[in-house]
DNA sequence: CCAAAAATGGACCGGCAAGTCCAGCCCGAG
DNA sequence: CTCGGGCTGGACTTGCCGGTCCATTTTTGG
């Protein structure tokens, strides 16, 4: 139930993605509590009046389009590996995707940053994190079920705690690159992670 | 090397310490976005100028102060669990320690607000939360080479990397509690880095 | 008890950034 | 062509909040 567009034409939504992913650029690079809307208009090759006609709510309701556009990059960007965790290889080509990922983009969590900073002012940005959380430890789930179901794995592994544990390691790792700067603890989480899942195993490889 | 404490008196040193913990009150409160100096001023019954007289730096001199305060409470608050794990019963004690800490303070993780809020405007949040993960994954390690050196997991285990694991699990577990308002990822991020070093043993329990 | 130094109270300033407003422009429909 | 609705530009207002300043009170050392 995101904002049915404001914009009623052709040019109208292509300015209003313009918006959004220019704010998003200059939120990242700045950080939001550097930010200014005066900075999103100077990126975007806006105008004031063009920011409030497309996001009457302000500020936060751009903030909130953001978040949703941060929020729906975070799983494509793990494509198409999250959606194929089916051999021990596939599993390790995901944790190098993910680990670059978050290498690139230098040191932040911008959908973090953005649900710290908007809090709960905004109802909505919690409802996007959880979304995301539950898309991304049911892909995981997925992923576990999918060994299991080839025997590389025993039945008795439990799927959601794994899958659970799995994800808070990332989130950790990531959250730990960001005052750091080393993705180790990132690494780690996702080896052991994987590792745990290998060793309960009863044959090798 | 924190502040000096600018005051001199003893009196002085009170309020300025009072204006600390008043301060930390008020962001785990408001959060950070939404408290001004006057949220603390009127918090801590003190006046502007004492807030100024006591951090010349201004606003951003006290949050580092605050950054400090709640940095030395995270490790504070898991004693005397932390410096004993030498068995599983008291790695079980610490887990919940942990849990039942983060349950506690609502769903917020102050250090972690002030760290982002900051960010790298000022350098000296990062040195803190850097030094903070340090000692907090160095005492995972030695408890982890407690157990070895109690043979009741292998030589073979990589304590570091173990340690960093179980910490990213734990900070991960944290910031998804924030935004779910659930402890079950860091339930499950604790339970399962535990129960990995159990299944390294050859012996049972 | 008396300076001198420290601590305190609170009025005031100034800038910045969110949000408003309206005039003019583009563009497609008829 | 032309009319109307949406799109765009940017000047202007407004309130908030960090920071300054100085007068006053309290404490301390001798």
């Amino acid at each position: 139930m995101p904002n049915a567009s404001t914009a009623s034409t052709a040019k109208g939504r292509a300015t209003q993605a313009r918006i959004v992913e220019g704010a998003a650029q200059v939120l990242r690079e700045r950080g939001i509590a550097f930010t200014t809307l005066d900075d999103v208009r100077a990126r975007t090759s806006t105008s004031k009046s063009q920011l409030f006609h497309y996001f009457p709510g302000g500020k936060d309701e751009l903030l909130l389009a953001v978040a949703e556009f941060e929020a729906s990059r975070v799983l494509e960007d793990q494509q198409p590996h999250l959606d194929r965790l089916d051999s021990w290889e596939s599993w390790y080509r995901w944790r190098d995707a993910v680990v670059e990922r978050y290498e690139l983009q230098n040191d932040q969590c911008p959908l973090g940053n953005l649900f710290l900073h908007i809090g709960r002012s905004e109802p909505g940005t919690r409802a996007i994190v959880v979304e995301l959380m539950r898309q991304w430890q049911e892909r995981i789930a997925n992923g576990i079920r999918a060994l299991r179901s080839r025997e590389l794995i025993p039945a008795s592994v439990d799927v959601d705690r794994s899958a659970a544990a799995l994800l808070a390691g990332i989130q950790g790792g990531v959250s730990i690159m960001m005052s750091t700067g080393s993705s180790a603890h990132l690494r780690a989480a996702l080896d052991t992670g994987i590792d745990q899942l290998r060793t309960a195993t009863a044959h090798e490889r």
